[in-house]
DNA sequence: CTGTTAGCGCTTTCAG
DNA sequence: CTGAAAGCGCTAACAG
């Protein structure tokens, strides 16, 4: 391996003097930088990271911590986080978070192999993270509500989103709006609920609880809640917590003979690229992704540089609207 | 910062014992062990992991350079990478090689950040792979082909691909059948090409240049591409290089009032996502991406641990039919 | 079984 | 403007 001083032996200089050329110091003469630039091209030399690391006690990366690389959700966030972690000359590595306590994860966060977090990653736990950030380690979270000195929250309102959903509905005339859960457990379907009863409520609509049901999340989960609704009573307008449960929804209406928006009026959240593409095309409600990706960069590396910040951003949801809602008129 | 000094101080060891019991040597008396392991967690010490890296000279963690993490084809490969490698215990990271020469991935090789790579992206030089692997760095290709003592290459054939999905129009009676590019700097694209070339050649059919048209790979790119064939002369078929070509590409020919497959049949290659919901179903060609990508981390493990490999393995595309192609009696 | 020792490759004062 | 020297925190011989 060629070391600095190699290169330091070969331009007839010191070890010092090298690194000083390297990292772009001025206090070095314009022939000696031009000697070390040399002897260090020829041989090839690059520096060792870890070395560099110990010494200088940061990374100069920031670590993106994900549970799933492959969903659609992550990859529009990152993409507006990537843009502006390099702009401002870090590099950026994402970590999967598969495996809890022993993934890639939390051994980089733990461990110190990065100088600064953004998590949208359930399953990591928040002791990991408030005992990460403790120690000057600025973190942004993205999937929960959780503060400290060194750790802020940028979020999609959820709440809001419900409330937006439903809220449209209600304009529309639709009266009767059941809603279909995802996972009972996460907070972002908790919200959106929360937002579906502040929205009837508001209206002077009574909950009722038979259309309240669970979709997992899953297509297969939109899919049965369809089925359950057909085969009892239907209401006038479905919200659907996810674009994925609602486009397997349209597959049961359309396989039951019920015509969308004709006899039930449908919504969906996310905005996936599919949800253009089915029959009807679907009304849904966007999340911001790129732009909270941006956010969450953008605010990471003012922790960063020692800036101060806000404890939590919060973004709203726009509704996209389509064809699987029609206008309600009173009987 | 904690370091493994002060829990030998608390555990009344020497540094070294410490090290020993934190990895796992056997070395050690049971009652140092707890005495070392309670001063530890007493104090919360976490190892610093430059430091350890420096010493050891490996960090345990294989990186995955893709050059747009948001593409699905992406995502399925790293499924199966993942798998693969962290049941061997290693750490996987993902980084980008978005900005080239200066990228994080680049970085992150050049550096030894990492104990090996996996990569799936055009903008790396070959010249840089070629540097890092000759020092001992093993690397696994999948998307180009690239060969010395510590690369290997772990493709998909595309040369294949384009051959059975060419020959799938023969063997349905399609004579007339136009092949839409995708870039036509890209590997992929052209080895498709050669493959249709040589299912054409074999059937005794004339290759017709009006009929080779640029698609760019995007979806603007399919939709003039079929736009100009129902303007000209309209084959008995058409083989996209992509689904999203073709998806668009159906789009188009919808719109002109021609039907598919009773006018024209049409094949894609990806089978993204989407190919199962466009009307009609798009019978298009799967590439084993999970498979591959399983490969691959196989593969470089081995190559971790000094056994011998194959320097490239091959897979090839399987046939997805739907309903975008009818069989043609001849006239 | 435990402790001493000698660095890994780099950066950074601090004298010359 | 340049170089010598002192470690960063950890590991791996090697003695005791």
């Amino acid at each position: 391996m060629i070391t600095i001083k190699d290169v330091a032996k070969m331009a007839g200089v010191a070890s010092s003097t090298v690194s000083c050329v390297l990292n772009g110091k001025d206090n070095v003469s314009e022939l000696t930088r031009q000697k070390v630039l040399d002897a260090a091209s020829k041989l090839k030399y690059v520096k060792h990271g870890a070395a560099s690391e110990l010494k200088r006690k940061n990374t100069q990366t920031i670590g993106v911590i994900v549970h799933d690389m492959s969903s659609p959700y992550f990859s529009e966030l990152v993409k507006g986080i990537e843009s502006v972690i390099m702009h401002h000359g870090y590099d950026m590595i994402v970590c999967n978070s598969l495996g809890g306590e022993h993934s890639t994860a939390s051994r980089y966060i733990r461990e110190k192999r990065i100088d600064g977090a953004i998590v949208i990653a359930q399953n990591i736990q928040n002791k990991l993270l408030l005992e990460a950030a403790e120690s000057g380690f600025p973190i942004v979270v993205m999937d929960r509500e959780l503060n400290n000195d060194h750790i802020v929250n940028v979020l999609i309102d959820d709440e809001q989103g419900g409330y937006v959903a439903t809220r449209y509905l209600l304009d529309k005339g639709h009266r009767t709006i059941a809603y279909i859960n995802g996972t009972f457990s996460s907070d972002c379907n908790l919200l959106r609920y929360q937002g579906y009863l502040r929205a009837l409520h508001e209206a002077g609509v009574e909950e009722r609880k038979e259309w309240r049901l669970s979709g997992h999340f899953t297509k297969e989960g939109g899919y049965q809640a369809a089925k359950f609704l057909i085969e009892n009573e239907l209401p006038s307008a479905v919200f659907f917590a996810s674009d994925e449960m609602a486009i397997s929804g349209l597959e049961a209406f359309r396989e039951h003979h019920i015509s969308v928006p004709e006899q039930v009026s449908v919504v969906g959240f996310d905005n996936i690229h599919l949800s253009h593409y089915v029959y009807p095309p679907l009304t849904t409600f966007r999340q911001p992704k790129t732009d909270a990706g941006q956010l969450a960069g953008h605010v990471l590396i003012q922790m960063l540089k020692g800036e101060t910040v806000e404890s939590s951003y919060i973004l709203n949801n726009q509704c996209v609207e389509r064809h699987s809602v029609r206008f309600k008129t009173s009987v």
